[in-house]
Order: structure tokens, then C-alpha cells, then sequence
DNA sequence: TCTGGGGTCCTAGGACCC
DNA sequence: TCTGGGGTCCTAGGACCC
């Protein structure tokens, strides 16, 4: 999807359209006109002179999406919001709402799995659609069913999206990058060389900044530089598994299949502070934070029904260092108390000398409540249990009966 | 004026088992 | 006195993506 967030805040600001315009941020008191608006049902008659600027800004938010006209302005997205306003202090500046982003996520993907079943989620503004048995898919080298999809997610959410057709996933997504926005591109095997070759590596998804500036040191800027280099010495320079994949997407291969299901590994919740804390100085405020955390992680298993037996924490130093602590029980959980309790033990771990900015709660190792709590008491129990020198605290419990009453 | 939040996957080393 | 091979599970950190 094109610009995303500010594409559909622009549904409901369309007096905005043309402007520079970013989302980010958490809500301020500064916002609150545009809650009052909304309650007035009044969002398209607000006045220009009523929203908030960049310039306004004080915290420590990032940008997530900005519109075509502030990316004038060299403004982007991840971009720090304080840095954006010195760039273009004018530009208007709302506030996130995932709660109608995936409202609108929705909606363009139920018309594309209307024509298209086999979709793979890529987050909330993104999929894969595998054309190959759909109806029509193979005409004009897929351009026919791009548009019919681009129509139908237009009638349906007034959104524009960018659609890359090729012969997989890897120059699927570069094409998609191609025409932005409102655009198609096809990329067949033929135009390896001529679309692919010339574009920086950095294009390729999966390599990042630290890999871009790794091979850049190596003299390979483009593409055509990664597709020249030897696999053997790219596996010595970048590893076993990475150096061959870095050559053969450097060649366009990619089979990684779409795949239209999958589990959650994983569910976290994790904050940034208005200012850094120090473990001792404001251990109220850390611990007030730190339960709230866990009963979010808490809910967030719950709502989706699933259950977790890893408990991890993640702090943030004020020197922006981060450091983990897991922890992996006999039993699974969904309970806040116990997530809190064991994330507790997780902070015991860890130097608290620096004062923090972020903290974040985890929890891992998945598994569906139902069919955990279908199989049993008992085999909530590893049968085995592996050596963890923290498993064996006799201060811990065997049995959740938090979580399975 | 520093740098969000929610994820996935990979690696490397240690512990342990057969 | 020297020291297997294969495997799983766990932890911590890091790269990357949306």
C-alpha cells in the first residue's frame, strides 16, 4: 500500500491532501483537538490552522509514514521526529492509530483473497500473492490481474497500492518498488541485467544497513557488483548460509514458497520512557511500568489464545546499548502474575547501573491454549526437563493454575 | 535534537543426552 | 592420560523487516 498510515489518514483528513504530512509519535495533549473534532464528527472541516505541526513536537518519537510532499523535504520514515522538524517544521503531524490502520489492512486484504486466495501477510500494509492458478493471472505477464486487484482495493478502501509482478518473492518485492505510486512493474528472468543489476544492493530485501556498509567496504555498490563477486568468497566474508544466499539473490533466485498461514513465535510489549529512569531513583515509576507491561502481554495471549513458556525481558540503556534476559519454564502461562514474576527474576539479572530508557516483556516459545490445555495437566509438564539451572529454583511453581485453574 | 514498537530468523556457545 | 559424534534445548545478541 502506498504510504500507508498517511494515505489513510488522509480518508480522513482530506483537507490535508497535497501537504506534507507525517504520522508519528503517541498521542500528546496537543492531539486533543483531533479527538474533540472527531467526537464533533467535524475531522473534514477541521481547520489547517487547527493541526498539530512537527515544529510543536517535544519527545523522543520517530516517523512512521510521511506523504509524498514531506518526502520533499528529505523527511522519511524511522526518521526521529525532532530531527524531521528541523527539515520541515511546517508539516503537519498526526499521531498514530493502528486501530484504523488495521481496519483499513483489513479491508484491502479481503479483496484480494476475494480474487486472489493464495496471500502471504507481510504486516499490515503488505502481501504476496501467488498468481499462478488464478484465473486470468498469466495475461499480458499478469499486468491484467495487477489492475483488476488495484481497482478493487481502490473501490473498496480508496487506497492506492504498488503491485511487483515477477517469477518470485525477491524481485516481486524490488518491482513493487519500481512505479510507487499507484503503480505496476513486471520483471521477468530476461530483465535480470537490465532492471535489477544496475539498482544499489541495499534494494535487496534482507540486506541492511550493516550488511550495505559491509559490502560497500568491499567496493560492491550495486547489484551487478554482488552478482560479479565469487560465492566462495562472499561465504567467507559474510558466512556459510548468508554468503550463498547474498549470491543468488544477486542472481535473482529466490524459491521461498507464499505461504498463506502461520503461528506467532513470539508477543511482546515494550516502551520508551519520557525521559531515561534509574532503577533505584524511580523504582516506583519502573515498577509501575514493568507490571503494566506484563499485563499487556498478558492480554495480548489471551485475546489470541495463545500460552508461552519463555519469559524474556529487554532494557535499553540511556547509551542506547540494549541487553536480553529469557528465561524458559516447565509450564506455559498467560497469567500477568506469573509473566511478572518471572520476568522479576529476569531483572535480577541484569546491571542496572545506567539509568534505562526502554523496557520490554516478552514472551515466547508459543503454543495454542486450547490444544495445551486439551492435552492435559500433566503435559503441561516438559516430559524431560532439560537442564536450567533456573528451572530448578523450588521457589518456582510446577503447575500455573493461574493460567489453568 | 538523537534514534518507536512489534516481530522473525540466525549464530555461537554451553549443557546435557545417548 | 586424553578426550567421539550426533543431536536437542537454552541463552544472548544481532541483523533485518514492516
Amino acid at each position: 500500500m502506498d504510504a500507508f498510515y498517511a494515505s489513510v489518514e488522509l480518508l480522513r483528513y482530506p483537507q490535508l491532501k497535497g501537504l506534507p504530512v507525517v504520522i508519528g509519535g503517541g498521542r500528546r495533549r496537543e492531539d486533543d483537538v483531533l479527538l474533540q473534532a472527531a467526537a464533533a464528527g467535524a475531522l473534514d472541516r477541521l481547520p489547517l490552522a487547527a493541526f498539530p505541526r512537527l515544529r510543536d513536537y517535544v519527545g523522543r518519537g520517530v516517523i512512521t509514514t510521511a506523504t509524498y510532499a514531506a518526502r520533499q523535504f528529505g523527511v522519511g520514515s524511522a526518521m526521529g521526529i525532532m530531527k524531521a522538524a528541523r527539515l520541515c517544521p511546517d508539516a503537519i503531524l498526526l499521531p498514530v492509530d493502528f486501530d484504523e490502520y488495521r481496519k483499513y489492512s483489513r479491508l484491502f486484504k479481503e479483496q484480494i483473497l476475494a480474487i486472489a486466495p493464495v496471500m502471504e501477510n507481510r504486516g499490515v500494509d503488505e502481501v504476496y500473492i501467488d498468481f499462478s492458478d488464478v484465473p486470468g493471472g498469466q495475461e499480458e505477464g499478469g499486468l491484467v490481474l495487477a489492475r483488476r486487484l488495484q481497482a478493487a482495493i481502490l473501490a473498496a478502501t480508496g487506497l492506492t497500492c504498488s503491485i511487483g509482478v515477477a517469477p518470485n518473492k525477491l524481485l516481486a518485492k524490488m518491482a513493487s518498488e519500481f512505479n510507487k505510486p499507484n503503480g505496476i512493474a513486471i520483471v521477468g528472468e530476461d530483465d535480470l541485467e537490465a532492471k535489477i543489476w544496475p539498482l544499489p544492493c541495499r534494494r535487496i530485501n534482507g540486506i541492511g544497513p550493516r550488511t550495505d556498509e559491509k559490502l560497500g567496504q568491499h567496493g560492491i555498490v550495486t547489484i551487478a557488483d554482488l552478482a560479479a563477486r565469487d560465492p566462495g568468497w562472499l561465504m567467507e566474508h559474510f558466512g556459510r548460509s548468508y554468503g550463498a544466499w547474498l549470491h543468488a539473490a544477486a542472481q535473482g533466485r529466490d524459491d521461498r514458497p507464499v505461504v498463506t498461514a502461520s503461528e506467532p513465535v513470539s508477543m511482546s510489549r515494550e516502551t520508551t520512557f519520557g525521559r531515561d529512569l534509574h532503577a533505584v531513583h524511580d523504582k516506583a515509576e519502573l515498577g509501575a511500568v514493568f507490571t503494566r507491561l506484563c499485563e499487556q502481554v498478558a492480554a495480548d495471549l489471551a485475546r489470541k489464545g495463545y500460552v508461552g513458556r519463555t519469559v524474556g525481558i529487554k532494557l535499553r540503556y540511556d547509551d542506547f546499548r540494549s541487553v536480553t534476559r529469557n528465561f524458559t519454564a516447565d509450564v506455559f502461562t498467560a497469567d500477568a502474575a506469573t509473566i511478572r514474576r518471572l520476568a522479576g527474576q529476569c531483572l535480577k539479572r541484569v546491571p542496572l547501573d545506567r539509568r534505562l530508557r526502554l523496557l520490554g516483556v516478552r514472551v515466547g516459545s508459543l503454543a495454542r491454549a486450547d490444544e495445551v490445555a486439551a492435552a492435559g495437566p500433566e503435559a503441561l509438564r516438559r516430559a524431560q526437563p532439560r537442564h536450567n539451572k533456573k528451572a530448578e529454583d523450588p521457589t518456582l511453581p510446577l503447575f500455573d493454575e493461574q493460567t489453568y485453574p
